[in-house]
DNA sequence: CATAAATTGATATGATATATCGTTTCATGA
DNA sequence: TCATGAAACGATATATCATATCAATTTATG
């Protein structure tokens, strides 16, 4: 028996999709939503958005420190760490904390709560934003007399090019 | 209106309780699970049990540096982290992500995916096992095609000795 | 253009974690 | 009891992640 993907499986990238397009498309929904508040994209911080986005994955900050000084500007960690706590204040990029790590959000401006999917073999993270597992874990809190106030749900398995590429790895975790 | 708090609220210890009961608690069933294995629980590894139930909040493993210090052990940083390690593998202590810190695990031996509810305020974790927001977790992993080997799920908010202790928290979130 | 606020640069340091190798401890069997 | 090998531990060095502080620069605004 085969199931069809459902479409929302392109939450992960074809390894061989255009990803420039995806960093132009990250930019411009940042600057958009930038001038609609009193946030200044400026271009470290445009620079330092691109490099988050240069994967699908979660991007450590002294990669992105290197990679700055690829460019030519030499930069210091207090630079970047700036940069990333603005586009993560603005809610264009998310903090993983079981890598140390930061990751584009693919769907910026819109007020979520976000779940990852991380994939151990190939890194890339797919954020979801799903109310059931929101509410579970509200509910389960409330039931035990705790307030919610921020969830950390970072979920490491296998995305499904990776499953697809390793057939040692059935579908029914 | 008033709700009677739920039995399960004693997931978190009031702050006059007896904590020396709880470390000695948890070192015996340490104790007798290890002993159950091939694993031994060395005197040091005991020692940074202890010390991780220090309290009912994430320790830090430079805390627990500092203090087998105290003890007139000086220690180096490999030491403590091998002793986490080892407690870690045997799921007698979790790491949590967001924190870069470890809490003693209250039930030991039962093999679970748990979810972390860590007060702001006090620093108390409570330890969950609820398998609806595990299972939500995979459903909706599964809906994207992923396949779950791993999730870190940790919650911050406010526990209810310190919503009871600040009025101006209500309990709606 | 003057000014103040925001941003960035630069230096130093703090906090967390691991690699490596030598020594000690411990279980086991001769 | 003692030899032996494996596991645990000690010790040194270093890697990795993050922030405090203050000076210089840029930018918005009058």
């Amino acid at each position: 028996m085969t199931r069809k993907p459902p479409a929302s499986q392109q939450l992960f990238a074809a390894a061989d999709h255009d990803h420039q397009g995806c960093v132009d498309a990250a930019v411009a929904a940042a600057a958009e939503i930038c001038a609609g508040r009193d946030a200044r994209l400026t271009r470290l911080r445009r620079r330092v958005l691109e490099l988050v986005w240069g994967s699908h994955g979660p991007v450590g900050a002294y990669d992105i420190l290197e990679r700055l000084g690829r460019d030519g500007r030499r930069a210091a960690p207090p630079t970047v760490y700036r940069a990333l706590e603005f586009l993560v204040d603005q809610g264009l990029v998310h903090r993983i904390e079981s890598r140390n790590a930061y990751v584009g959000c693919p769907d910026p401006g819109k007020s979520h709560v976000g779940q990852f999917l991380i994939c151990r073999v190939c890194g890339a993270a797919a954020e979801l934003d799903d109310g059931r597992i929101h509410a579970a874990v509200v509910r389960s809190a409330r039931d035990v007399g705790f307030r919610v106030q921020h969830q950390t749900i970072e979920v490491m398995g296998l995305c499904p090019y990776c499953q697809a590429r390793r057939a040692d790895a059935p579908d029914d975790g």
